[in-house]
Formats: structure tokens, C-alpha cells, sequence
DNA sequence: CTGTTAGCGCTTTCAA
DNA sequence: TTGAAAGCGCTAACAG
């Protein structure tokens, strides 16, 4: 059995207020100080957090609800948070939606029913009512990397339409007028496509239909089947260059690149996404939108801790990052 | 404030204990039992898990000490753990040891004060004296991908030696006898490279020193430094194959041929290890020895819970996994 | 600065 | 079956 503070009362004769003070790091006699420490040590005492959370209302516990846990994407988003958070003595409880929305629904409830002190959370649905759980319990929230209909949470992002913007605009300039794009129904693909239509629109570039893909998932496989159709268009037909809007249709469009054997830059021109693994084992550099992923997530992680300090009195806030075009060697210039 | 168990009597007028025995599955009148019911819903009723922790003693949750959250390998084993233990019940608080050996000590020490159920470990370092305040604590380890120098602790691993082996006896049924290596330092890495050499032995090859590579890390640098050593080599002297013992050596190699316009298989056959993304992405696809990533992961959930039901009367188990070799097309018959 | 006391919300004897 | 009461290990008034 573990020692508790009532052995420490006993070994030291003192009150129990003083040592729970002491362990609290209020002010004791240097003379109790020395011998209360004196016990711990030779108990091998660690306060039990469960009966302190009890007590205090507080965890030390967030709740971390991912999209989807596996992907790498998340991996580094989880990794920088659960840094920030283990740094001031926070714990991470973590959650996988797997993509789904009942999953997020349930993940969210799981926190709830385990008094995290607050979530962080990368939507999947566009309008998670199983919040409302998380309000009632005055637990507050802070999305990741995109934000919900209603203003009511924090919420960090990237303007996802600007960045499309500049990088469609780079496109251009480099002489680009045949300009594809291949994203994905939901928030962030949606507002990187209204970024890549803004600045053809500007460019006075018409984009023909069958220029646009779009499909209801992050996947690899909007990406390949894509870049297989633009393929089979005729040479002069097909796009100069083509905008990726994530990371998981990137791996698609560069699958179906290398199994067609055309080749990126010379005969088709790409930009991307995200700044993961892939940029590094691809040749050539992929030029890409890199998003600040660790200023995201300790950006997240500082509100929501700053939320659970001052409570609902300052209205929700909405952070969006800069996110840097950065020059591969995937555009060619015509 | 959320509503308590008091506040059931209140609106019930039944006693603390009928109530409990209910929430606990407990026989109780059904008269009385739609009373609870009601209330329940009317409240919003949850019961507050940590109270229920503080005289129980579960908490319900396990620590995942992870070696590289941001890493694909233990993303999808974070995947599989998670799933497992949440249709369980349990939740996943989660600590990454960033590869790191001081970093892995105080993950578990949080995991312990944090009063965690049981902890998985995917260890870093070959004897963590750490885990001592786990095992002070009662608190059960199951290891994860590696084993340790010690027995005393539940295992789940696949035959890292034997699975190599069995990659080389195929490059070499294929007709390779210069054949390089590239491996880690550290368990994994080792291990693998035994099943190197022993095969190569079996074949009767002498191997020159300047086919074997290793470095501290499981990282993308040294497979790629290795790689560009090879090439500097005299053609003849080239290896026609080679084994990288893991998937972020894998990615460091592959980035080197692609730099250095060197054909795969054609001019140099690959073998690697673990199917995750990269084998999507990879053009040819990589041949390599698949973990079984999810059965790793849920067998080891497995015998942490019930080791966590049972506690320390039976001995400790090690499970060795069987990996499959994948043919791809990174191998070319001489 | 110190100690006594009363809970936090729940489970669990034990007697009814 | 049910309920009263004790207590899990700690913190937080409060009085000294």
C-alpha cells in the first residue's frame, strides 16, 4: 500500500493542514520543512492526484480528440501539444474519430465522463452538437486546424484560402495558366479551393470543369484517381500544373505520377501541402504550403489552459497562422 | 455544478447505497430502478469517475509511453491500442519519450503519479530503471515492439532476427550475394542484423566490413548517409542489394537513390521493413517484412488488462509476432 | 505558522 | 433488496 499524508503525520507528528500545505508549496517552519521531507523520502510518499482532483475540481488532464490518430499529420500536432501541456504538469488524454462523426460525438463524451479540464479538438464534423456536452460542463474547447459554423469556441487555424491563394498566384507567375486542383468536401479543402478560384478569378483564367476534383475525404485516393483522369486527357489538354490541397492527396497524385511515368517537373508541375515526411523522400522537393504544426498546437494548448484559468468571461477567439509557401523544385517555369 | 448521486436520493428518495448499486449494475426493484432512471435523465446525471477512482483504485485509464508520437510507427500502433482499450472502457493518457532516455523516466513516473492502471511501453532504453516506480506502484508494464534485457515484464514483439533472415534468404534465392546492410544500434536494429548475418552465413558469403552500416538512431540520416558511401563505391564493388532494417532508414536510402538517379531495382534491389505509408507512395513498391502492427498493438492491450484482473500470480509472457515478407518490385532476380 | 474539522462524490461493509 | 454510516486521500476554511 502506498503511503498516504496521514503517514507522513505520523512520522512527523505534524498536522495534516501543514504538510498538504507544504506539499502545495505554501510557507512551513524550515524546521517542519526538514522533517517532512525527511518522511517522504523514507515512505517513498507521492501524493495520490485521484483524491486531490477530487477535492480541487481539476485533473491536470486535457482531453485530446483527434481526426484521425494515425495520420502524421495529427502525429505532430499531438507531438507539440503533449510537450506544451506535459511541460506545466498536464497530462493528455487521447482520443481517435477516426474521421467518423459519431466516434467524435462518443470521444468527446469519453472526456467529458473523465473530468478532463479541457479539450483540444481537430473537427471532424462541421458542427459537433456532442459539444454541448462539453459546455454544460463548463468544460472548455479549443479547435485545431479548422473551425466550426458557430463562433461560440477558440479556435487556431491557418487562413487555408490565403495560403491556396498564394500558391495558385505562384503558379501563375511562373507562367502557369492551365492550372488544376484536386481537394477534398470538407472545411480546410473547401476554403483551399475558394483560395485557388480567387486567384484565377483575378488572373482572368477561365477553369474548365474538368479541371477540378473534388472528393468527401483526405485521401490518397482522390489524389490518385485524379491524376489519373487529368492523365488520360489529351497532351494538349492536360494542366501545366496542379494544386494539391493536403498532404494524403499529394501521396495519390505522386503514385499516379510515378506509375504513369510522367515526369514532375518537366512534363507536369505540382504543389502541395503540409510539410511532413513525404517532402523529404521525394524527388523532386515538392514545393508546398508548410503550416506552422507547432505553432498550432502550443498556440491551442496555450488558450485553452489560459481558458481554464479565466473561464468563459472573454469572448471566444480565433487565431489564424501564417502558413509560408516554401520553394521546392516540383514548379517548373514555362 | 454538475448534479451527484445526493441529488438522485434527493429527487428518488432512495439511499446512497441503491443508487450506487444500480449505476454498478446491481440488482435493484424495478420500481426503483425506473425512479433512478428517471432522475438520471432529468439531472443530466454522470457520475464523477474520479470519486469513483479514489475508492476503487482503477482509474480506468493506461499510460502509453510512446519512443516518437510524430512517428507513423507508433501512430498506427497508438491507433489500434486506442480502439482497443476505449470499447473496453478504458482511456489512453499518453506520453511521448521523444526518443530520449531521461525523457521515457519521467513518462512514467507521470504515468504512475497520474495513478494509471497499467502502462505501455515502447522503450527506448535496454533497462529502464524507471520502471521500478512502476512496479513499486503495482502498477503492471507491458513492452511494446522491444524487449528488454530483464524478463520481468510482458512482452509483445515480432522475431526480429528471423524475419531478417528470412529477407535475405530471399534476396539471395533471387540470386544477390553482395548484399548490404544498414541498421540501428538499438534493439530493432540488432536484432535484424543478427538475422543478417546468420543468413548470409547459411549461404557461405563472406560480408566486407564496407557493406555493413549502423548508427545510433533509427533515423532517415544514416540511411541516407550509408546509401551515399555505397555509391561512392567502384561499380563492381557495389552492392546489387540491400536491407534496411527500418522504415525511416528505408526513407533515408530511398531519398539518396532518388538524388543520385539511381535506379531501384534495376541498378541496386531494396528490402525494408514495416508497410506503412511510404510502400503507397513508393515507386517501385517497396519489397518488405510487414509487422503486424494491429496485432501488436491489441495483444499487448490484452495482456495489460489482464495482468491489470490478475496482478503478478502468473509469470511473465513473452509474445513473438510473425512478420511476413511482402514482395514488391524493389527486388530484381540476377 | 499550525492543527482541527468538514467535506469532495462515490463505494462498501453491515444490519435491517 | 435496501439504507445508514464509514471512509478513500486530500484540500481548505477556520480558529488558535
Amino acid at each position: 500500500m502506498a503511503a498516504t499524508i496521514k503517514d507522513i503525520r505520523s512520522e512527523t507528528g505534524l498536522g495534516l493542514a501543514t504538510i498538504s500545505k507544504y506539499l502545495n508549496g505554501g510557507n512551513v517552519r524550515s524546521e517542519n520543512r526538514q522533517k517532512i521531507e525527511e518522511a517522504i523520502k523514507k515512505l517513498d510518499y507521492h501524493p495520490n492526484e485521484t483524491a486531490r482532483s477530487l477535492v480541487t475540481k481539476r485533473t491536470r488532464t486535457i482531453g485530446f480528440v483527434v481526426n484521425n490518430i494515425a495520420s502524421n499529420f495529427s502525429g505532430v500536432l499531438l507531438q507539440h501539444a503533449s510537450a506544451y501541456l506535459h511541460d506545466r504538469g498536464y497530462g493528455m488524454m487521447i482520443c481517435d474519430s477516426n474521421l467518423d462523426e459519431e466516434q467524435e460525438a462518443e470521444s468527446i463524451r469519453f472526456c467529458v465522463e473523465k473530468q478532463v479540464d479541457g479539450i483540444l479538438l481537430i473537427p471532424v464534423s462541421k458542427d459537433p452538437s456532442s459539444l454541448g456536452s462539453a459546455e454544460k460542463s463548463g468544460i472548455p474547447v479549443v479547435l485545431l486546424d479548422r473551425e466550426l459554423d458557430s463562433d461560440d469556441f477558440d479556435c487556431v487555424i491557418i487562413d487555408n484560402s490565403n495560403a491556396a491563394e498564394r500558391a495558385v498566384d505562384y503558379l501563375i507567375k511562373c507562367g502557369h495558366r492551365k492550372i488544376s486542383v484536386i481537394y477534398s468536401g470538407e472545411y480546410t479543402g473547401s476554403e483551399r479551393f475558394k483560395g485557388y478560384r480567387r486567384s484565377m478569378e483575378k488572373a482572368g483564367i477561365d477553369v474548365p470543369e474538368k479541371y477540378m476534383f473534388s472528393g468527401r475525404t483526405h485521401s490518397a485516393e482522390l489524389g490518385y484517381n485524379s491524376m489519373k483522369e487529368l492523365l488520360k486527357l489529351k497532351l494538349k489538354e492536360r494542366p501545366t500544373a496542379v494544386l494539391s490541397t493536403n498532404y494524403e492527396v499529394s501521396l495519390g497524385v505522386i503514385m499516379a505520377l510515378n506509375e504513369s511515368g510522367v515526369k514532375c517537373p518537366e512534363e507536369i508541375s505540382l504543389i502541395g501541402f503540409d510539410e511532413l515526411i513525404l517532402p523529404m523522400v521525394m524527388k523532386p522537393r515538392l514545393t508546398l504550403v508548410a503550416q506552422p504544426m507547432e505553432e498550432i498546437a502550443s498556440e491551442g494548448a496555450r488558450i485553452l489552459l489560459q481558458r481554464i484559468e479565466e473561464g468563459r468571461k472573454n469572448p471566444p477567439q480565433k487565431v489564424s497562422l501564417y502558413a509560408a509557401l516554401k520553394e521546392g523544385e516540383s514548379v517548373r517555369e514555362l
